[in-house]
DNA sequence: CTGACACCGATTGGATCCAAAATCCAGACT
DNA sequence: AGTCTGGATTTTGGATCCAATCGGTGTCAG
């Protein structure tokens, strides 16, 4: 795993904190969405302190910022978790994601520019080519944030990433266990989704994006065994 | 100002850090929406630190906590300040809101028992009996929040209190300039809400509550003077 | 054999000290 | 006179040390 990594196309997160806690809080957040620290794993701050060669003070920072960022839970005197969810946890943060995404990228699709517009159909071209599972969640993740990346509303920024940040695990669990395999609906879409984008259709690019995430939903709800423990 | 106050029904953001930073956090909490510290306003460790006889490093951490909460904001070797919003900025905060806090309230409705319904209608008692602008406020915020006490999905938990949060200062500057003075509009919507709970109508809830928050939004919009620096 | 209690190791929380970065002001130069 | 540069001051960021709290284990009484 490298070091320097952090989300992909992520803008905010980056210039809080100084230089070290940034270090930290990438390499966890690496670590986190790249699923090496799994739900419910546990966070000692000596461990990673000695890991990364500082000391425990900004690994201790880092992780209120990745709290804030739905990757850790803290409890007093206990120390930092990786939040486990439930099968309902995670449904409702779906429907927070159909609520709040199409506002987000309303908000978003009059500040992307032609290049934006290139550069989103030039992911979606490689999420059709690409075969491999992991690099699906990173393609489908820097599609949607990308879009949303005009949007210069801060909480609604952060909670969109925080969201998900919070269901990156169990897309993952549920791509691994085949359910994403229907891949030409995700890419038709996708390509209504970015066609609207272009077009800047405030209305499709609502209806698109909020059916899209309502579908995936669904599908999750009929697949248990991804929340199993 | 009080120093133990902190949010009147949050049961979230009570556990997490130690004694000193909570004891901090809820300190600068109460600062923050009582309104002696207002957006633009920067906040010095030291200062605080002297004030309440503790470290600068609880404060730090205070400040992260009150950084997720949406209460500060914080830039590199720069140091902390009360965010100031744009009245666009609140707008989309509100129509986060609309979308949002319905769910929540849908989310709630089954766990609230009739002891929360009693504590509701006295709620609502009180605010039609009030008559002081800054006790208006608190006991609003309190009605709305615990109409979703009885939601146990942490991130809409704290997303939806981070809104609130945000605009805290924006509503009190809205109620000062006479804004809510048709204090029975309020009233009659609170009945429908409060109404809807009791049935456990989740269908009328929604609607009421989205209609409550959509009202608010297109009236504080013709109030500009409110957003003068 | 089981449950309660006390002790001890492990881990987090807080205080103090030091380093680095930013801001502010003065002075010189254009 | 205005602007740029340099240093001094202020403020934040990091490291180390010490205190408080939690979890587990072992022991003793019932």
């Amino acid at each position: 795993m490298t070091i320097d990594s952090g989300t992909p196309s992520a803008r905010d997160t980056v210039d809080t904190g100084g230089a070290a806690s940034a270090r930290v809080a990438a390499y966890l957040r690496a670590a986190i969405l790249g699923g090496e620290l799994r739900p419910g794993d546990r966070i000692r701050q000596e461990d990673i302190a000695a890991r990364l060669g500082a000391s425990r003070l900004p690994v201790r920072e880092a992780l209120r910022m990745l709290e804030a960022e739905g990757l850790t839970e803290h409890e007093a005197n206990k120390g930092a978790r990786v939040p486990r969810l439930t099968q309902h946890e995670v449904e409702v943060i779906y429907r927070m994601r159909e609520r709040l995404e199409p506002l987000a990228l309303v908000e978003s699709l009059g500040a992307l520019a032609e290049v934006d517009h290139e550069r989103l159909a030039e992911v979606q071209r490689r999420i059709e080519e690409n075969d491999d599972l992991d690099r699906f969640l990173e393609l489908d993740r820097e599609f949607h944030l990308l879009t949303y990346s005009g949007c210069t509303i801060d909480p609604l920024n952060s909670m969109v990433t925080r969201l998900w940040n919070s269901t990156q695990h169990y897309r993952r669990a549920y791509v691994a266990l085949g359910g994403q395999s229907r891949m030409w609906v995700v890419n038709s879409e996708h390509r209504l989704i970015l066609d609207a984008v272009v077009r800047r259709d405030a209305t499709d690019a609502e209806r698109f994006l909020g059916g899209h995430i309502r579908r995936t939903r669904i599908e999750l709800g009929h697949h248990p065994e991804v929340f199993a423990p």
